[in-house]
RNA sequence: GGGCGUAUAGCUCAGUUGGUUAGAGCGCACGGUUCACAUCCGUGAGGUCAUAGGUUCGAGUCCUAUUAUGCCCACCA
């Protein structure tokens, strides 16, 4: 932050105002600079702990981020600067993806702008122009990221289409390839027409369509009078028929089982074959058998021995082996087929019919099954291993429930078809040379054939499939296939974290790759996140325009609130709905934390900064018990937040700080530290000054990981500014180095006193409260700041009642002159006509008379003592219950007795106090 | 056709080894210009934890079924 922004004479005195006076980017900017410039982000290999390490799942370079990201980011950045609080040499390695498919798409998109397609570029100056983009979009990510505070170490930056990764990419096909787990092979697969290339399953979305099932008849051979009906959703396909298929046991057709049928309009002679797996349920019965554009078809085509016919060419319009239907689209082509059947009256029924239509994933046009010859990785003796990892909890993914998602994909795992025929992408290492060898290779550049030597080589011209470098992203990027210094102590990495939706695409790949090639885990803990829907619960997507840009949010509202916000508001694997309020939510927290802050520096200062030790010496039995009680509560949280974040709960221990913060620290402690900070007494002035300070720094310390920028800036308020001094150790200049907290200690007494103190000002509050209600409403003002007399009877906490006389009166807002704190009080020195407040040993007489109208506070005692009643016989049924006392721990059984006990001790009070009315 | 998730206060959601009168934020009602904070403070109303069974001394939490809703997977032409 420039000295300006700092200066404290100017300084805005609100987080409203300084939101208002400054830039949220600036300061942002300022402390996210510094820190690179300090070298925190770059972890070094020597920790006693050992190595934390999150690799960031690369975003694609296709554009901008989007709040996807930004969970991805804040979650992953909570985890590491917690994990290097803690002392772990936290690597944070960031990257981005060239996307294949998707780069390809946005390059093209351009050039479309300026009327050229990549074929009047040609391969090499297209590629070219993909990297120019690359160029151009990668320093937006980074700036993005940047910008959400991922302190992730930018000098071991990856793209997977840089040198070392690309040559991972090699050696790892060569591998497969060389041990025959990968294969060049005709199969089906699925043609996008407009990206003209494969896809794999997963990249084909599947919708449900309104469509028709129309019934054919194809006549039999020799004997025109009979007939077979088969049914399609597709008739144009029939032109690329070779067989009719029924099940074997199907009497409606058995006996043409081995005959032949004519094929319609091509007016072919095809055979009738049986086969299993024709369904003797749908339709007619009777299938007719596409083999080059059905997957099915195709099975049943290879078991049948029947020939493929192929009636597309790859822009999806109709080959010449569909006659006069050539150069037509395909649903040119079925309203032709259909009007000719029915003009030469083959065509028996139509019906209308949902089927599912299979869309491409990028572009949405409809996609085309042909058949091919492409590049497979062969799973099956992939996919063992990688299940046998999970299983015996190696690798652990959470939320639990995946793992049986995982399961079940990997256990009917098929081959994964990595060939893609576009420009963008890493080229299948595998080469060709004139005299017919073909060898993989893992060179970048092959000068002659492996096998003989000739110099008249060529390499494939397909890339692969985007998701095959992904697969490989937790080592490609720390050095292998060599033995870096990173990839020995950073690999396997501590935990891999991203959305649910690529499980299959990334996860399950990444976790095979690993094992196969470095005989590893790639990672040890999968952390599955939701998705970011829009306030409506409606996927984000640019189509609908209700996409959110966080970077618009980070602006408007701080980093830190968007982080808060989106690590808080969700649970593991559940989707979130995001909406302003809850951003606008977190940036009040963020205010109330400046708040605190400024208030405690203002009694002090950062002079005062006495650190842990001299904060704790202060700690004794004579110290305020407000500053004993929040050093306790302080260290339950601390247990409590860290416990929840050793098990992935982020959203719970986030909630439990601000809860600490804003419920305990500032509404409770603060409040009643205000007196001992303002008194004469200077040993209790000292002692709470520097509890304050105490526990402020520890709650920044437990904040930090969530909201990193506001907390460093706090920190560095609190302490002096180290950052600006440059004799400190680096490490101890800032908020991002300091210390995780540890629990100070847990002090039941002073928790169970002063909940005692907070329980009497609560209720004195309520009484009041109800009192201005009752009041008539010109009264109203004057009963609400009208100090209150108070008689306390105090039994065996008269004493600890007395010394907090101080809280208890101004918390309550009672007239200190007019408190009365005594250990007993005979009935006949009641006042008369007073509101009573029965609490365990404690009763407080509020004397409101003219104040309150008495028959109100007859029925409320009433009232009271009814609910004690209940509670009486609630608790005594359930201790009178043998098995109950028999079978529950007997910490519960003691809770239950304790609650029985508090609860006749309340009623007897209140029934003598009944007495007087 | 399989599999998984969700159903808790008006709204959005927490609630991880089952412990006994269920929490938050926002909204709502009443009051408050207290020298950290009106992006605030105090008080309050509001829930048969989808329904029906079951296990258990005890169920929002475990089991079964049902309903609603969402998602994933799948070669029914």
């Amino acid at each position: 932050m420039s000295d300006a922004a700092t200066n404290t004479e100017n300084s805005p005195t609100t987080g409203a105002e300084m939101a208002k006076a400054y830039s949220h980017e600036a300061v942002e900017a300022h402390w996210y600079d510094w820190w690179w410039e300090q070298g925190y982000f770059t972890p070094g290999r020597h920790s006693p702990k050992g190595p934390y390490t999150i690799i960031m799942p690369p975003p694609n370079v296709t554009g901008e981020l989007h709040m996807g990201h930004a969970l991805t980011n804040a979650v992953e950045d909570v985890l590491i600067r917690w994990r290097r609080m803690q002392g772990y040499d936290a690597l944070y390695l960031p990257g981005e993806d060239h996307a294949g498919i998707a780069g390809q798409y946005v390059v093209e998109k351009e050039l479309a702008q300026e009327e050229l397609s990549r074929h009047d570029l040609g391969r090499e100056r297209f590629v070219d122009r993909a990297w120019d983009w690359m160029n151009r979009y990668r320093p937006r990510i980074r700036y993005q990221l940047r910008r959400l505070g991922a302190s992730c170490d930018w000098s071991r930056e990856c793209f997977t289409m840089d040198p070392g990764p690309a040559r991972a990419v090699r050696v790892v096909f060569k591998r497969l390839y060389d041990k025959g787990l990968i294969y060049k092979g005709e199969r089906i697969i699925n043609w996008c027409p407009r990206c003209m290339t494969t896809l794999s399953d997963l990249e084909v979305e599947n919708e449900e369509e309104a469509g028709f099932l129309w019934t054919i008849r194809y006549p039999v051979a020799g004997d025109p009078n009979e007939g077979i009906l088969v049914a399609t959703t597709r008739p144009e396909t029939m032109l690329g028929d070779t067989a009719v298929a029924v099940h074997p046991d199907d009497p409606r057709w058995q006996s043409l089982i081995g005959k032949e049928v004519i094929l319609p309009i091509k007016q072919r002679s095809i055979p009738v074959v049986a086969d299993d797996e024709v369904d003797l349920e749908f339709g007619t019965g009777a299938v007719k058998i596409t083999p080059g554009h059905d997957p099915l078809d195709f099975e049943i085509g290879r078991r049948h021995s029947l020939p493929t016919l192929n009636i597309l060419n790859l822009d999806g319009t109709l080959n010449e082996n569909a006659g006069s239907y050539t150069g037509q689209t395909v649903s040119e082509a079925r309203r032709g087929v259909v009007s000719q059947l029915e003009r030469e009256g083959y065509l028996v029924g139509v019906e209308e019919h949902t089927h599912s239509v299979p869309h491409c994933e990028r572009c949405g046009s409809v996609l085309e099954p042909i058949v091919s010859d492409q590049w497979f990785v062969r799973m099956p003796p992939l996919a063992e291993p990688a299940i046998e990892a999970v299983r015996s909890g190696r690798i652990r993914i959470l939320p639990e429930r995946f793992t049986k998602v995982y399961y079940h994909w990997m256990e009917n795992i098929r081959d994964w078809p990595i060939s893609r025929q576009l420009w963008w992408g890493h080229r299948v290492p595998v080469w060709y040379c004139d005299n017919g060898h073909r060898f993989a290779s893992a060179l970048e550049t092959v000068p002659a054939c492996e096998v003989c030597d000739s110099s008249n080589v060529w390499q494939d011209t397909d890339v692969l499939d985007t998701w095959f470098s992904s697969g490989l992203w937790p080592f490609s990027t720390l050095g292998w296939p060599d033995h870096t210094p990173d990839y020995d102590y950073f690999y396997p990495t501590s935990v891999m974290e991203t959305g649910y939706d690529i499980l299959f695409f990334w996860v399950a790949r990444m976790i095979f790759q690993g094992l196969e090639n470095t005989g590893e885990i790639p990672f040890h803990t999968m952390y599955l996140h939701g998705l970011v829907r829009d306030e409506h619960g409606q996927k984000m997507s640019k189509t609908k325009g209700n996409v959110v840009d966080p970077l618009v949010l980070a602006d408007r509202y701080g980093s830190d609130a968007l982080r808060l916000a989106l690590a808080t508001n969700s649970s593991p694997g559940n989707d979130q709905k995001f909406s302003d309020q809850r951003i606008e939510q977190a940036a009040h927290f963020a205010n109330k934390l400046w708040n605190a802050v400024r208030f405690v520096l203002s009694y002090g200062g950062a002079e005062a900064a006495g650190g842990r030790q001299a904060a704790l010496e202060v700690q004794d039995q004579h110290s305020p018990l407000a500053n004993r009680w929040i050093i306790s509560r302080f260290s339950r949280t601390v247990e409590e937040a860290t416990r929840m974040l050793e098990s992935f709960q982020l959203g719970e221990a986030g909630r439990l700080l601000q809860d600490f913060v804003w419920s305990e620290y500032c509404d409770w402690y603060l409040e009643a530290a205000k007196g001992a900070l303002r008194s004469d007494d200077p040993q209790a002035r000292e002692a709470t000054l520097q509890t304050a300070r105490l526990v402020l720094d520890g709650i920044l310390r437990l904040l930090h990981p969530y909201m990193p920028f506001l907390t460093e800036e706090l920190w560095q308020h609190l302490h002096g500014w180290p950052s600006r001094d440059e004799s400190l150790p680096v490490d101890s200049r800032s908020i991002m180095k300091a210390e995780w907290p540890v629990p100070l200690g847990i002090d039941e007494e002073a928790e169970s006193s002063f909940n005692t103190v907070i329980e009497a000002i609560s209720r004195i509050r309520n009484a009041r409260a109800e009192a201005i209600k009752d009041a008539p409403d010109n009264q109203k003002g004057e009963t609400a700041k009208r100090r209150i007399e108070a008689i306390v009877v105090g039994g065996a906490s008269t004493a600890m009642l007395r010394r907090e006389a101080d809280t208890l009166t101004r918390l309550a807002q009672l007239d200190p002159n007019k408190l009365s704190i005594v250990e007993s009080l005979p009935p006949e020195q009641r006042p008369d006509k007073a509101v009573t407040l029965v609490m365990g040993e404690i009763e407080v007489l509020l004397p409101l008379a003219g104040l309150v109208d008495l028959d109100a506070e007859r029925k409320r005692l009433q009232t009271e003592a009814e609910e004690a009643k209940g509670e009486i016989s609630r608790a005594e049924a359930l201790l009178s219950n043998e098995q109950f006392r028999v079978r529950a721990p007997a910490q519960v059984v003691d809770k239950e007795r304790a609650k029985l006990a508090a609860a006749q001790e309340r009623l007897a009070k209140l029934e003598e106090r009944l007495l007087q009315f």
